[in-house]
DNA sequence: GGAAAAATGTGTACCGGTCTACGACATTAC
DNA sequence: GTAATGTCGTAGACCGGTACACATTTTTCC
């Protein structure tokens, strides 16, 4: 038997504020819309009641007629770095507006994400926004016919829904071109595919396709070393054991994510080789781990912010009434850290081999300004 | 003018469901809350009803009357790796209930916060985890009276709403110990106090005065320094720097936050001193990056999966009627990393001195083994 | 000056649920 | 046999907004 709760104060209604200021439901509810037909002077008096009862709608009611001014937001997990980046430009974006964003874990299943969907639409959301969701096309399309949906960093379009996504072949060939141009020709690369991770969506394949285009490019065919595990550390570590096992070992690895770069570090680390002495390393995604000096990941910068803005723009035209699918890529940068560099032409050649030295290692500028 | 919005189905109603069964709305009402007397047939026959048109309850509608089923997240900011272990244990806590988590960003400032909050209370949310909300204590009585309210991560407790914290004082004195053990003498810690920060809290005081303390209980009180700074990247930057400054320069940082600790790193990483070789650093929170290899930060581990479960319970209990505040104080655990190590008897000892070197400097044991 | 048009305010049905009150019927008590 | 009790199902008010239909007033235009 419940106890009984302590007197909650009963909330400030439409009904409220109607009476106080003497009017009609009707009218405070014109006002509040900036819908026409009201005077000043009502718009005036209302508005002040409203100040003076310190009134806000309740958005479940006004849910049920219309609109519940919120935006959801759709992510695997809220811990990813980058999908902070894209909620900071979609909650910019919506600050002008009446809208909210809220978020909602949908984790690493189906099953746990097509309930997170649900959820969303249940609570009659006016716009979905999903963050390299696990669902199949279909269902998106489903989703979509019910609620304005925009995915992004999925490959797939589709004119049901919009789309953002970054130009992975570009950011991928700018990755490679940057080793290549640095002299390496025994480059390797980490992918995953259905079987080690989530994605529902092409952009492992697409990186490791522009990855072996690049290579033949160069007439590096023979040179093609790719570990197919997946985008987390773990996966990242794995691969970089794999190909470290051959012989000779790549002097660069081009890992498909951050994360996975993280995994390589990890693994470079362990068996005491340096980067980049012994190895450059490259990511993708530029995540903030990939700044901090101990690290120093040179990595594809995608404007997160900027995709977080331009969803949120998307999707308010959509509830506004746009039924064209509109389909954004945005071009990716290339961030140069210190995990990258020329491949030294012998290992011998750099004096005295210094065991488990890492990321940090002193470049040749360093060490001449320190001792001088 | 808004173009015509393609034909969006309409939404299965509880009306359609008792339709269909051939019964009443309060008939199917009653099946899915589970409600007294309801024959066997009549459930049977309602939820196959559910089921063939693939009913589910809007929230809107069922907030309108009673329970909107959602529990709101209130953070600063959703890219912080703490908060995603305590919403990895929220969630998990409501997996098997009804109740759904979203999450909202608060921002760094009051006002954003406050539109947060808000934003919560007007969709009907039956409860609000506040994650280290900025708002004062008042303000977070204000809106406990509203709704069933529980606040982690904040020392100042109140009996109108549950608190959960992590016993900050218990975890400062195993970093304190551990350093002393072994063989620090002069610990500098980095705090930071409301001017350069977010907190309402008492959080970075109770670390600070637990330094001090267990620094005079060794009769060190003649080593005591303090930077104040903040509790980011750059706060630790900052406050290194300002340690480093000290002649005799501190053999050991305790800094407030893991976060800290990252400026701290670089800020020695910049100055060539070696981790732990020259400064053992220790940080606090385990996050993410301090279990990297390449950070392999020593701090102090409070189980944000715990809570976050713990925070669940207390938030359901309260929806159902509980009105006594509870207040869990959570003991956390030393992680042990290779940030810290016994300070060494004299700088000159380790033979050439390696300019640059970092976090990741070998240890004695280690070097003999690469050596060997 | 009078009709048409525009502006303004109100009444009220409705959204999709919940929940109380109540009626019909079956069962038990005396 | 009748009253009391219990079980099951339904009708309908209600939550707090929105928006349509309409009445009333004001303005515009010839």
């Amino acid at each position: 038997m419940p106890m009984v709760a302590p007197e909650r104060r009963r909330r400030v209604t439409i009904s409220d504020v109607a009476k106080h200021a003497g009017v009609s439901k009707a009218a405070v509810s014109k006002v509040i819309r900036n819908d026409y037909g009201v005077s000043q002077a009502m718009r005036d008096r209302v508005k002040r009641a409203i100040d003076e009862l310190g009134y806000r709608p309740q958005a479940a009611a006004r849910a049920l007629r219309g609109r519940a001014f919120t935006i959801g937001v759709l992510m695997q997990h809220i811990g990813i770095p980058f999908y902070a980046e894209i909620v900071t430009g979609l909650v910019d974006e919506l600050a002008e507006s009446e809208y909210q964003a809220i978020m909602i874990q949908g984790g690493t299943r189906d099953k746990t994400e097509k309930r997170a969907i649900d959820a969303l639409i249940d609570r009659q959301v006016d716009g979905i926004l999903m963050i390299a969701p696990l669902a199949a096309r279909t269902h998106l399309e489903q989703v979509a016919r019910e609620i304005p949906t925009l995915v992004l960093g999925r490959h797939d379009r589709s004119p049901a829904y919009d789309s953002i996504v970054d130009d992975d072949r570009a950011g991928s060939e700018l990755v490679m071109e940057h080793l290549i141009g640095l002299g390496h020709r025994r480059i390797g690369h980490i992918t995953f595919d259905k079987e080690h991770g989530q994605a529902a969506d092409r952009t492992p394949q697409i990186r490791a396709e522009t990855y072996e285009r690049v290579m033949r490019e160069h007439d590096l065919a023979g040179e093609i070393a790719v570990a197919t595990t997946s985008y987390t550390e773990e996966g990242g570590y794995d691969g970089a054991r794999e190909l470290l096992g051959r012989s000779p070992r790549p002097t660069a690895i081009f890992a498909g994510s951050d994360e996975a770069a993280l995994g390589v570090l990890a693994a470079l680390h362990e068996a005491g080789l340096s980067v980049p002495g012994d190895v450059s390393v490259a990511g993708y995604d530029n995540t903030k781990l990939a700044a901090h000096p101990n690290i120093a990941l040179t990595t594809v910068d995608q404007d997160g912010v900027v995709m977080g803005r331009t969803a949120g723009r998307l999707l308010l035209e959509r509830i506004e009434g746009r039924t064209s699918a509109a389909h954004f890529s945005v071009i990716p940068s290339l961030v140069v850290r210190r995990s990258t560099a020329s491949p030294r032409p012998c290992p011998a050649d750099t004096g005295t081999w210094m065991p488990a030295r890492t990321v940090r290692d002193v470049t040749a500028a360093d060490a001449a300004r320190q001792h001088g």
